[in-house]
DNA sequence: ACGTATGTTTCACATTGTGGAATGCTGCGC
DNA sequence: GCGCAGCATTCCACAATGTGAAACATACGT
Protein backbone atom coordinates (compact mmCIF):
# COMPACT_ATOMS: atom_id res chain seq x y z
CA UNK A 1 0.00 0.00 0.00
CA UNK A 2 2.02 2.47 1.60
CA UNK A 3 5.32 3.14 -0.84
CA UNK A 4 8.10 1.59 0.45
CA UNK A 5 10.65 4.89 0.59
CA UNK A 6 13.75 5.20 2.19
CA UNK A 7 14.25 3.33 5.46
CA UNK A 8 13.77 5.10 8.53
CA UNK A 9 15.19 4.09 12.03
CA UNK A 10 11.93 4.39 14.30
CA UNK A 11 13.41 5.21 17.54
CA UNK A 12 15.65 7.53 16.47
CA UNK A 13 12.48 8.94 14.83
CA UNK A 14 10.55 8.72 18.65
CA UNK A 15 13.37 10.40 19.89
CA UNK A 16 13.07 13.79 17.74
CA UNK A 17 9.61 13.43 18.65
CA UNK A 18 10.36 14.20 21.91
CA UNK A 19 12.95 16.53 21.26
CA UNK A 20 10.47 18.55 19.18
CA UNK A 21 7.42 18.59 21.98
CA UNK A 22 10.49 19.77 24.78
CA UNK A 23 10.85 22.55 21.89
CA UNK A 24 7.38 23.69 22.23
CA UNK A 25 7.06 22.78 25.86
CA UNK A 26 9.98 23.69 28.03
CA UNK A 27 10.17 21.82 31.34
CA UNK A 28 7.60 19.02 30.99
CA UNK A 29 7.37 16.05 33.37
CA UNK A 30 7.48 12.81 32.04
CA UNK A 31 3.75 12.47 32.66
CA UNK A 32 3.09 15.94 30.06
CA UNK A 33 5.19 14.36 27.73
CA UNK A 34 3.66 10.91 27.48
CA UNK A 35 0.39 12.83 27.01
CA UNK A 36 1.74 15.39 24.24
CA UNK A 37 3.78 12.23 22.21
CA UNK A 38 1.45 8.98 22.94
CA UNK A 39 4.83 7.14 23.63
CA UNK A 40 4.71 4.93 26.97
CA UNK A 41 6.47 6.52 29.79
CA UNK A 42 9.00 2.97 30.34
CA UNK A 43 9.83 4.25 26.13
CA UNK A 44 10.03 8.02 27.33
CA UNK A 45 12.23 6.97 30.21
CA UNK A 46 15.15 5.28 28.39
CA UNK A 47 14.51 8.17 25.27
CA UNK A 48 15.43 10.70 28.18
CA UNK A 49 18.06 8.94 29.19
CA UNK A 50 19.83 8.63 26.03
CA UNK A 51 18.99 12.86 25.39
CA UNK A 52 20.60 13.35 28.82
CA UNK A 53 23.31 11.06 28.51
CA UNK A 54 24.21 13.32 25.53
CA UNK A 55 23.86 16.72 26.75
CA UNK A 56 21.11 17.25 24.63
CA UNK A 57 18.49 17.04 27.19
CA UNK A 58 18.82 18.48 31.24
CA UNK A 59 17.07 17.47 34.12
CA UNK A 60 15.87 19.77 37.05
CA UNK A 61 16.75 19.01 40.23
CA UNK A 62 14.02 20.66 41.80
CA UNK A 63 10.83 18.71 40.52
CA UNK A 64 13.44 16.39 38.08
CA UNK A 65 11.82 17.84 34.72
CA UNK A 66 12.91 18.32 31.48
CA UNK A 67 14.50 20.62 28.84
CA UNK A 68 16.27 20.65 26.24
CA UNK A 69 20.31 21.35 26.82
CA UNK A 70 22.15 24.25 25.79
CA UNK A 71 23.99 22.52 22.89
CA UNK A 72 21.23 22.69 20.74
CA UNK A 73 19.13 25.92 21.82
CA UNK A 74 18.05 28.24 19.34
CA UNK A 75 17.44 32.00 19.92
CA UNK A 76 18.77 32.97 23.14
CA UNK A 77 15.44 34.86 24.88
CA UNK A 78 15.25 36.16 28.17
CA UNK A 79 14.21 33.19 29.34
CA UNK A 80 16.34 31.06 27.41
CA UNK A 81 19.52 32.48 29.24
CA UNK A 82 17.67 32.03 32.47
CA UNK A 83 17.43 28.44 32.06
CA UNK A 84 20.79 28.55 31.14
CA UNK A 85 22.15 29.43 34.32
CA UNK A 86 19.80 26.74 36.12
CA UNK A 87 21.07 24.01 33.56
CA UNK A 88 25.05 25.13 34.50
CA UNK A 89 24.25 25.33 38.00
CA UNK A 90 22.52 22.32 38.50
CA UNK A 91 25.01 19.66 38.93
CA UNK A 92 27.24 22.38 40.78
CA UNK A 93 24.44 22.66 43.39
CA UNK A 94 24.18 18.71 43.50
CA UNK A 95 27.55 18.39 44.43
CA UNK A 96 26.90 21.18 47.02
CA UNK A 97 24.52 19.64 48.66
CA UNK A 98 25.82 15.74 48.95
CA UNK A 99 28.89 17.55 50.61
CA UNK A 100 27.34 20.03 52.67
CA UNK A 101 24.28 17.84 53.51
CA UNK A 102 22.30 21.20 53.40
CA UNK A 103 20.24 22.32 50.22
CA UNK A 104 20.62 25.57 48.37
CA UNK A 105 18.61 27.77 45.84
CA UNK A 106 19.37 29.73 43.11
CA UNK A 107 17.69 32.98 42.38
CA UNK A 108 17.96 35.11 39.48
CA UNK A 109 16.38 38.65 39.15
CA UNK A 110 12.56 39.05 37.54
CA UNK A 111 11.14 42.21 37.61
CA UNK A 112 10.46 43.27 41.09
CA UNK A 113 11.19 40.80 43.01
CA UNK A 114 13.61 37.53 42.61
CA UNK A 115 12.97 34.10 41.87
CA UNK A 116 13.95 30.72 42.36
CA UNK A 117 15.35 28.72 38.92
CA UNK A 118 16.52 25.90 41.02
CA UNK A 119 17.22 23.86 44.40
CA UNK A 120 18.31 21.16 46.01
CA UNK A 121 15.96 20.97 48.58
CA UNK A 122 14.08 17.75 47.60
CA UNK A 123 17.62 16.23 47.68
CA UNK A 124 18.82 17.65 50.70
CA UNK A 125 18.44 14.82 53.52
CA UNK A 126 17.22 16.79 56.24
CA UNK A 127 13.89 17.91 54.74
CA UNK A 128 13.39 21.24 54.88
CA UNK A 129 10.07 22.78 53.34
CA UNK A 130 10.08 22.51 49.94
CA UNK A 131 10.10 25.36 47.70
CA UNK A 132 9.15 25.28 43.89
CA UNK A 133 10.72 27.12 41.20
CA UNK A 134 9.33 30.33 40.11
CA UNK A 135 8.15 31.26 43.51
CA UNK A 136 8.97 35.04 44.78
CA UNK A 137 11.23 36.49 47.26
CA UNK A 138 11.50 39.94 48.80
CA UNK A 139 15.10 41.59 47.18
CA UNK A 140 15.42 43.66 50.07
CA UNK A 141 15.38 41.66 52.83
CA UNK A 142 16.51 37.97 51.79
CA UNK A 143 19.81 36.76 51.33
CA UNK A 144 20.01 36.12 47.80
CA UNK A 145 18.64 39.25 47.31
CA UNK A 146 21.00 41.86 49.12
CA UNK A 147 23.66 39.49 47.71
CA UNK A 148 22.63 40.67 44.26
CA UNK A 149 22.40 43.92 44.96
CA UNK A 150 25.56 44.51 47.20
CA UNK A 151 27.56 42.99 44.21
CA UNK A 152 25.17 44.32 41.10
CA UNK A 153 26.93 47.69 38.92
CA UNK A 154 25.52 50.84 40.73
CA UNK A 155 23.60 52.06 37.75
CA UNK A 156 21.56 48.90 38.21
CA UNK A 157 21.26 48.78 41.97
CA UNK A 158 19.74 52.16 41.72
CA UNK A 159 17.07 51.67 38.82
CA UNK A 160 16.26 48.65 41.35
CA UNK A 161 15.81 50.43 44.61
CA UNK A 162 14.22 53.33 42.81
CA UNK A 163 11.68 50.83 41.45
CA UNK A 164 10.60 49.31 44.96
CA UNK A 165 10.56 52.56 46.29
CA UNK A 166 7.77 53.70 44.16
CA UNK A 167 6.07 50.01 44.45
CA UNK A 168 5.42 51.48 47.89
CA UNK A 169 4.87 48.08 49.49
CA UNK A 170 5.44 47.05 52.92
CA UNK A 171 8.27 44.87 53.11
CA UNK A 172 10.09 47.28 50.48
CA UNK A 173 9.90 50.13 53.10
CA UNK A 174 13.86 49.59 53.00
CA UNK A 175 14.43 51.13 49.57
CA UNK A 176 12.90 54.29 50.97
CA UNK A 177 15.86 54.53 53.99
CA UNK A 178 18.84 54.37 51.79
CA UNK A 179 21.45 55.33 54.15
CA UNK A 180 20.59 52.17 56.26
CA UNK A 181 20.38 49.80 53.12
CA UNK A 182 23.96 51.13 52.01
CA UNK A 183 24.88 50.07 55.66
CA UNK A 184 23.77 46.91 55.19
CA UNK A 185 25.28 46.38 51.90
CA UNK A 186 28.37 47.36 52.99
CA UNK A 187 28.33 45.01 55.67
CA UNK A 188 27.55 42.15 53.25
CA UNK A 189 30.56 43.43 50.55
CA UNK A 190 32.98 43.27 53.97
CA UNK A 191 32.10 40.01 54.78
CA UNK A 192 31.45 38.86 51.25
CA UNK A 193 28.25 36.78 51.96
CA UNK A 194 24.75 38.07 52.75
CA UNK A 195 21.77 37.18 54.80
CA UNK A 196 18.25 37.19 55.80
CA UNK A 197 16.96 40.48 57.41
CA UNK A 198 16.72 39.56 61.61
CA UNK A 199 13.05 40.94 60.94
CA UNK A 200 12.18 38.70 58.38
CA UNK A 201 11.67 35.43 60.04
CA UNK A 202 11.08 33.53 57.45
CA UNK A 203 7.71 33.30 54.99
CA UNK A 204 8.57 33.69 51.20
CA UNK A 205 6.87 36.53 49.13
CA UNK A 206 3.38 35.86 48.33
CA UNK A 207 3.10 33.43 51.11
CA UNK A 208 1.78 34.40 54.69
CA UNK A 209 5.10 34.84 56.70
CA UNK A 210 5.93 32.19 59.49
CA UNK A 211 8.44 31.97 61.76
CA UNK A 212 10.09 28.45 59.84
CA UNK A 213 13.10 28.51 61.64
CA UNK A 214 15.47 28.28 58.52
CA UNK A 215 18.36 30.62 57.53
CA UNK A 216 20.87 30.71 55.27
CA UNK A 217 24.34 32.47 53.41
CA UNK A 218 23.90 34.02 50.51
CA UNK A 219 26.62 35.28 47.40
CA UNK A 220 26.23 36.64 43.86
CA UNK A 221 27.27 34.96 40.65
CA UNK A 222 29.97 37.53 39.74
CA UNK A 223 29.85 37.28 35.76
CA UNK A 224 32.79 40.60 35.36
CA UNK A 225 31.00 43.32 36.15
CA UNK A 226 27.13 41.89 35.77
CA UNK A 227 25.81 39.62 38.46
CA UNK A 228 23.96 36.73 36.98
CA UNK A 229 21.80 35.78 40.38
CA UNK A 230 22.93 34.35 43.50
CA UNK A 231 23.12 30.99 45.42
CA UNK A 232 22.70 29.98 48.61
CA UNK A 233 22.81 27.50 51.45
CA UNK A 234 19.97 26.70 54.02
CA UNK A 235 19.87 25.43 56.91
CA UNK A 236 17.85 25.77 60.95
CA UNK A 237 18.83 28.37 62.43
CA UNK A 238 18.82 26.30 65.70
CA UNK A 239 21.80 23.84 64.42
CA UNK A 240 24.60 26.55 63.67
CA UNK A 241 25.94 30.12 64.42
CA UNK A 242 25.38 31.92 60.97
CA UNK A 243 29.59 32.48 61.66
CA UNK A 244 30.19 29.37 62.42
CA UNK A 245 28.36 28.11 59.25
CA UNK A 246 30.17 30.52 57.61
CA UNK A 247 33.57 29.52 58.45
CA UNK A 248 32.88 26.09 57.21
CA UNK A 249 31.01 26.24 54.41
CA UNK A 250 31.50 30.11 52.88
CA UNK A 251 34.73 28.79 50.75
CA UNK A 252 32.64 25.88 49.20
CA UNK A 253 29.46 28.25 48.05
CA UNK A 254 31.84 30.82 46.72
CA UNK A 255 33.75 28.32 44.67
CA UNK A 256 30.56 26.84 43.58
CA UNK A 257 29.57 30.30 42.46
CA UNK A 258 32.33 31.10 40.14
CA UNK A 259 32.39 27.32 38.98
CA UNK A 260 28.67 27.83 37.61
CA UNK A 261 29.50 31.55 36.30
CA UNK A 262 32.38 29.89 34.27
CA UNK A 263 30.35 27.18 33.17
CA UNK A 264 28.02 29.81 31.47
CA UNK A 265 30.47 31.89 29.98
CA UNK A 266 31.81 28.33 28.32
CA UNK A 267 28.20 27.17 27.21
CA UNK A 268 27.39 30.62 25.37
CA UNK A 269 31.09 30.83 24.10
CA UNK A 270 30.82 28.00 21.55
CA UNK B 1 31.67 -5.47 35.25
CA UNK B 2 30.54 -1.86 34.03
CA UNK B 3 27.74 -0.95 36.45
CA UNK B 4 23.84 -1.66 34.60
CA UNK B 5 22.93 2.31 34.53
CA UNK B 6 19.86 3.28 33.41
CA UNK B 7 18.76 1.93 29.99
CA UNK B 8 20.06 3.87 27.18
CA UNK B 9 18.88 3.84 23.53
CA UNK B 10 21.61 2.65 21.54
CA UNK B 11 20.49 3.50 18.07
CA UNK B 12 19.30 6.81 19.26
CA UNK B 13 22.59 7.60 20.76
CA UNK B 14 24.09 6.90 17.22
CA UNK B 15 21.56 9.58 15.87
CA UNK B 16 22.77 11.89 18.27
CA UNK B 17 26.73 11.45 17.57
CA UNK B 18 25.95 11.49 13.97
CA UNK B 19 23.86 15.33 14.73
CA UNK B 20 26.97 16.20 17.03
CA UNK B 21 29.61 15.47 13.97
CA UNK B 22 27.62 17.60 11.68
CA UNK B 23 28.01 20.47 14.28
CA UNK B 24 31.51 20.24 14.19
CA UNK B 25 31.98 19.55 10.71
CA UNK B 26 28.92 21.37 8.57
CA UNK B 27 28.59 20.17 5.15
CA UNK B 28 29.79 16.85 5.41
CA UNK B 29 29.46 13.68 2.60
CA UNK B 30 28.18 10.16 4.18
CA UNK B 31 32.08 9.61 3.36
CA UNK B 32 33.10 11.95 5.95
CA UNK B 33 30.49 11.04 8.22
CA UNK B 34 31.68 7.74 7.66
CA UNK B 35 35.09 8.55 8.86
CA UNK B 36 34.69 10.66 11.78
CA UNK B 37 31.88 8.37 13.35
CA UNK B 38 32.93 5.08 12.12
CA UNK B 39 29.31 4.12 11.57
CA UNK B 40 28.73 1.85 8.89
CA UNK B 41 27.62 3.56 5.71
CA UNK B 42 24.06 1.80 5.47
CA UNK B 43 23.33 3.29 8.97
CA UNK B 44 24.46 6.29 8.69
CA UNK B 45 22.06 6.07 5.42
CA UNK B 46 19.77 4.84 7.38
CA UNK B 47 20.07 7.49 10.66
CA UNK B 48 20.65 10.59 7.74
CA UNK B 49 16.90 9.69 6.66
CA UNK B 50 15.54 9.90 9.66
CA UNK B 51 16.90 13.01 10.56
CA UNK B 52 16.22 14.53 7.35
CA UNK B 53 12.75 13.09 7.27
CA UNK B 54 12.32 15.16 10.54
CA UNK B 55 13.96 18.35 9.23
CA UNK B 56 16.75 17.88 11.42
CA UNK B 57 19.22 17.52 8.63
CA UNK B 58 19.07 19.05 5.19
CA UNK B 59 20.91 17.54 1.92
CA UNK B 60 22.27 20.09 -0.69
CA UNK B 61 20.80 19.48 -4.12
CA UNK B 62 24.47 20.43 -5.63
CA UNK B 63 26.72 17.59 -4.26
CA UNK B 64 24.08 15.56 -1.82
CA UNK B 65 26.07 17.03 1.59
CA UNK B 66 24.31 17.01 4.69
CA UNK B 67 23.78 19.77 7.01
CA UNK B 68 21.93 20.65 9.87
CA UNK B 69 18.72 22.13 9.87
CA UNK B 70 17.36 25.24 10.74
CA UNK B 71 14.98 24.48 13.72
CA UNK B 72 18.46 23.24 15.48
CA UNK B 73 21.10 25.70 14.30
CA UNK B 74 22.56 27.67 17.30
CA UNK B 75 24.51 31.01 16.84
CA UNK B 76 23.01 32.32 14.21
CA UNK B 77 26.71 33.30 12.79
CA UNK B 78 27.37 34.89 9.55
CA UNK B 79 28.24 31.68 7.69
CA UNK B 80 25.05 30.05 8.57
CA UNK B 81 22.63 32.33 7.81
CA UNK B 82 23.82 31.59 4.44
CA UNK B 83 23.32 28.24 4.63
CA UNK B 84 19.85 29.30 5.96
CA UNK B 85 19.06 30.65 2.63
CA UNK B 86 20.29 27.81 1.09
CA UNK B 87 18.51 25.35 2.71
CA UNK B 88 15.05 26.77 2.13
CA UNK B 89 15.98 27.61 -1.65
CA UNK B 90 16.93 23.83 -2.05
CA UNK B 91 12.99 22.69 -2.39
CA UNK B 92 12.06 25.61 -4.54
CA UNK B 93 14.82 25.60 -6.55
CA UNK B 94 14.11 21.88 -7.35
CA UNK B 95 10.75 22.34 -7.98
CA UNK B 96 11.48 25.49 -10.55
CA UNK B 97 14.36 22.66 -12.36
CA UNK B 98 11.33 20.15 -12.82
CA UNK B 99 8.93 23.07 -14.04
CA UNK B 100 11.58 24.68 -16.46
CA UNK B 101 14.04 22.08 -17.18
CA UNK B 102 16.96 24.17 -17.11
CA UNK B 103 19.17 24.52 -14.17
CA UNK B 104 19.10 27.55 -11.89
CA UNK B 105 21.63 29.12 -9.29
CA UNK B 106 21.39 30.86 -5.42
CA UNK B 107 24.01 33.44 -5.39
CA UNK B 108 24.93 35.45 -2.12
CA UNK B 109 27.61 38.35 -1.18
CA UNK B 110 30.58 37.56 0.04
CA UNK B 111 33.28 39.96 0.18
CA UNK B 112 34.41 41.60 -3.35
CA UNK B 113 32.00 38.70 -5.15
CA UNK B 114 29.53 37.07 -5.00
CA UNK B 115 29.13 33.15 -4.61
CA UNK B 116 27.24 29.87 -5.29
CA UNK B 117 25.21 28.84 -2.81
CA UNK B 118 23.24 26.24 -4.16
CA UNK B 119 22.80 25.11 -7.63
CA UNK B 120 20.44 22.12 -9.62
CA UNK B 121 22.87 21.94 -12.54
CA UNK B 122 23.93 18.18 -11.07
CA UNK B 123 19.39 17.95 -11.06
CA UNK B 124 18.99 19.31 -15.02
CA UNK B 125 17.91 16.95 -17.62
CA UNK B 126 20.21 18.75 -19.79
CA UNK B 127 23.78 18.15 -18.48
CA UNK B 128 25.48 21.85 -18.78
CA UNK B 129 29.10 22.84 -17.20
CA UNK B 130 28.83 21.82 -13.67
CA UNK B 131 29.56 24.37 -11.03
CA UNK B 132 30.25 24.00 -7.82
CA UNK B 133 28.86 25.62 -4.07
CA UNK B 134 31.56 27.93 -3.24
CA UNK B 135 32.47 29.54 -6.95
CA UNK B 136 33.06 33.16 -7.29
CA UNK B 137 31.00 35.07 -9.75
CA UNK B 138 31.73 38.81 -11.09
CA UNK B 139 29.39 41.41 -9.20
CA UNK B 140 29.16 43.49 -12.13
CA UNK B 141 29.29 41.83 -15.13
CA UNK B 142 26.89 38.78 -14.06
CA UNK B 143 23.24 38.46 -13.93
CA UNK B 144 22.97 37.40 -10.32
CA UNK B 145 25.29 40.33 -9.36
CA UNK B 146 23.31 43.06 -11.37
CA UNK B 147 19.97 41.68 -10.14
CA UNK B 148 21.53 42.03 -6.75
CA UNK B 149 22.57 45.60 -6.98
CA UNK B 150 19.69 46.90 -8.58
CA UNK B 151 17.45 46.53 -5.91
CA UNK B 152 19.61 46.69 -2.85
CA UNK B 153 19.81 50.01 -0.59
CA UNK B 154 21.31 52.58 -2.14
CA UNK B 155 24.11 52.88 0.68
CA UNK B 156 25.08 48.98 -0.07
CA UNK B 157 25.44 49.60 -3.11
CA UNK B 158 27.70 52.74 -3.07
CA UNK B 159 29.35 50.69 -0.72
CA UNK B 160 29.93 47.51 -2.97
CA UNK B 161 31.05 50.04 -5.62
CA UNK B 162 33.62 52.06 -4.08
CA UNK B 163 34.80 48.75 -2.64
CA UNK B 164 35.11 47.43 -6.43
CA UNK B 165 36.93 51.10 -7.73
CA UNK B 166 39.58 50.85 -5.40
CA UNK B 167 40.21 47.13 -6.41
CA UNK B 168 41.37 48.21 -9.49
CA UNK B 169 40.73 44.86 -11.46
CA UNK B 170 40.30 45.29 -15.10
CA UNK B 171 37.06 43.20 -14.81
CA UNK B 172 35.36 45.41 -12.09
CA UNK B 173 36.06 48.71 -14.69
CA UNK B 174 32.61 49.56 -14.85
CA UNK B 175 32.45 50.54 -11.24
CA UNK B 176 34.78 53.73 -12.70
CA UNK B 177 31.64 54.52 -14.91
CA UNK B 178 29.04 55.52 -12.83
CA UNK B 179 27.20 56.45 -15.86
CA UNK B 180 27.16 53.47 -17.83
CA UNK B 181 26.26 51.41 -14.76
CA UNK B 182 23.22 53.69 -13.57
CA UNK B 183 21.94 53.19 -16.93
CA UNK B 184 22.31 49.02 -17.19
CA UNK B 185 20.71 48.99 -13.30
CA UNK B 186 18.18 51.01 -14.38
CA UNK B 187 17.23 48.80 -17.57
CA UNK B 188 17.02 46.12 -14.76
CA UNK B 189 14.30 47.23 -12.70
CA UNK B 190 12.63 48.33 -15.83
CA UNK B 191 12.32 44.84 -16.96
CA UNK B 192 12.62 43.25 -13.86
CA UNK B 193 15.72 41.06 -14.20
CA UNK B 194 19.42 41.08 -15.27
CA UNK B 195 21.42 39.10 -17.65
CA UNK B 196 25.15 38.62 -17.83
CA UNK B 197 26.71 41.52 -19.69
CA UNK B 198 26.90 40.95 -23.67
CA UNK B 199 30.96 41.43 -23.14
CA UNK B 200 31.03 38.26 -20.75
CA UNK B 201 30.90 35.69 -22.40
CA UNK B 202 30.93 33.31 -19.89
CA UNK B 203 33.69 32.28 -17.91
CA UNK B 204 33.82 32.41 -14.11
CA UNK B 205 35.56 34.53 -12.57
CA UNK B 206 38.62 32.23 -11.56
CA UNK B 207 38.35 30.40 -14.46
CA UNK B 208 39.58 30.96 -17.88
CA UNK B 209 37.22 33.14 -19.69
CA UNK B 210 35.59 30.99 -22.47
CA UNK B 211 32.62 30.98 -24.45
CA UNK B 212 30.41 28.73 -22.53
CA UNK B 213 27.13 29.54 -24.94
CA UNK B 214 24.95 29.80 -21.97
CA UNK B 215 23.01 32.83 -20.77
CA UNK B 216 20.58 33.55 -17.69
CA UNK B 217 18.38 35.55 -15.98
CA UNK B 218 18.23 36.82 -12.90
CA UNK B 219 16.44 37.83 -10.46
CA UNK B 220 16.79 39.23 -6.40
CA UNK B 221 15.83 37.87 -3.06
CA UNK B 222 14.46 40.63 -1.54
CA UNK B 223 13.38 40.81 2.19
CA UNK B 224 12.17 44.49 2.32
CA UNK B 225 14.40 46.92 2.13
CA UNK B 226 17.25 44.35 2.42
CA UNK B 227 18.41 41.78 -0.66
CA UNK B 228 19.79 38.64 0.60
CA UNK B 229 20.98 37.30 -2.79
CA UNK B 230 19.43 36.25 -5.99
CA UNK B 231 18.87 33.37 -8.24
CA UNK B 232 18.60 32.62 -12.08
CA UNK B 233 18.06 30.14 -14.76
CA UNK B 234 19.96 29.50 -16.92
CA UNK B 235 19.98 28.31 -20.62
CA UNK B 236 21.95 27.75 -23.58
CA UNK B 237 21.58 30.94 -25.58
CA UNK B 238 21.26 28.87 -28.92
CA UNK B 239 17.93 27.56 -27.77
CA UNK B 240 16.03 30.86 -26.77
CA UNK B 241 16.45 34.26 -27.41
CA UNK B 242 16.17 36.60 -23.73
CA UNK B 243 13.10 38.21 -24.41
CA UNK B 244 11.27 35.17 -25.35
CA UNK B 245 12.75 32.88 -22.24
CA UNK B 246 12.26 36.08 -19.73
CA UNK B 247 8.04 35.93 -21.30
CA UNK B 248 8.18 32.12 -20.63
CA UNK B 249 9.77 31.74 -17.12
CA UNK B 250 10.05 35.08 -15.11
CA UNK B 251 7.13 34.52 -13.51
CA UNK B 252 8.18 31.40 -12.31
CA UNK B 253 11.41 33.01 -10.93
CA UNK B 254 10.18 35.90 -9.34
CA UNK B 255 7.42 33.37 -7.81
CA UNK B 256 10.26 31.28 -6.89
CA UNK B 257 12.32 34.26 -5.25
CA UNK B 258 9.71 35.27 -2.96
CA UNK B 259 8.54 31.92 -2.19
CA UNK B 260 12.35 31.38 -0.93
CA UNK B 261 12.38 34.67 1.14
CA UNK B 262 8.96 34.26 3.01
CA UNK B 263 10.75 30.41 3.74
CA UNK B 264 13.86 32.02 5.41
CA UNK B 265 12.02 34.76 7.13
CA UNK B 266 9.27 31.84 8.70
CA UNK B 267 12.52 30.31 9.63
CA UNK B 268 13.71 33.16 11.81
CA UNK B 269 10.46 33.79 13.25
CA UNK B 270 10.72 30.73 15.20
C1' DA C 1 -4.71 7.44 57.06
C1' DC C 2 -6.27 6.50 52.57
C1' DG C 3 -6.54 7.07 47.53
C1' DT C 4 -4.87 8.92 43.43
C1' DA C 5 -1.44 10.55 40.24
C1' DT C 6 3.03 10.24 38.71
C1' DG C 7 7.76 8.17 38.33
C1' DT C 8 10.57 3.82 37.89
C1' DT C 9 11.71 -1.12 37.32
C1' DT C 10 10.92 -5.79 35.52
C1' DC C 11 10.33 -8.99 31.96
C1' DA C 12 8.67 -11.90 27.91
C1' DC C 13 8.26 -11.03 23.09
C1' DA C 14 9.15 -9.79 18.22
C1' DT C 15 10.03 -5.81 15.91
C1' DT C 16 13.81 -3.33 14.49
C1' DG C 17 18.40 -2.13 13.55
C1' DT C 18 22.80 -3.99 11.92
C1' DG C 19 27.04 -4.48 8.75
C1' DG C 20 29.14 -7.47 5.00
C1' DA C 21 28.70 -8.17 0.44
C1' DA C 22 26.66 -7.02 -3.99
C1' DT C 23 25.25 -3.38 -7.15
C1' DG C 24 25.15 1.42 -9.20
C1' DC C 25 26.97 5.53 -10.31
C1' DT C 26 30.50 9.23 -11.48
C1' DG C 27 34.73 11.08 -12.37
C1' DC C 28 39.65 10.49 -13.45
C1' DG C 29 43.82 9.00 -15.59
C1' DC C 30 45.90 6.94 -19.41
C1' DG D 1 37.30 5.53 -25.37
C1' DC D 2 38.23 2.20 -21.58
C1' DG D 3 38.99 0.62 -17.14
C1' DC D 4 39.80 1.65 -12.54
C1' DA D 5 38.95 3.91 -8.06
C1' DG D 6 36.01 6.00 -4.81
C1' DC D 7 31.79 6.81 -3.09
C1' DA D 8 26.57 6.25 -2.61
C1' DT D 9 22.89 3.03 -2.29
C1' DT D 10 20.45 -1.46 -1.97
C1' DC D 11 19.90 -6.32 -0.27
C1' DC D 12 19.63 -9.61 3.12
C1' DA D 13 20.42 -13.08 6.98
C1' DC D 14 21.00 -12.62 11.79
C1' DA D 15 20.29 -11.31 16.50
C1' DA D 16 20.48 -7.49 19.22
C1' DT D 17 17.64 -4.06 20.68
C1' DG D 18 13.56 -1.53 21.72
C1' DT D 19 8.85 -2.25 23.29
C1' DG D 20 4.63 -1.72 26.57
C1' DA D 21 1.73 -4.21 30.16
C1' DA D 22 1.93 -4.91 34.61
C1' DA D 23 4.01 -4.68 39.05
C1' DC D 24 6.25 -1.70 42.23
C1' DA D 25 7.65 2.72 44.49
C1' DT D 26 6.97 7.36 45.79
C1' DA D 27 4.85 11.95 46.33
C1' DC D 28 0.58 14.61 46.99
C1' DG D 29 -3.72 16.03 48.33
C1' DT D 30 -7.72 15.79 51.43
Amino acid sequence: MAVAGPKIIKSLERGLRVLQALQMQPDSSLHQLYVFTGISKPSLLRILNTLARSGVVTRRLADGSYRIGATLSRAPSRRERRDRIAEAAAPVLERLCRRVSWPSDLMVPAGDHMEIRETTRARSPILLQEERVGLQVNWLLTGVGRAYLAYCPAKERQEIIEMLRTSNKAEDRLAREPARLNTILAEVRARGYATRDPTHVGGWYGKPPHADGLISIAVPLRDGARVLGSINIVWLRTAFSVEAFATRHLEELQDAASEIVSSVRGRRAR
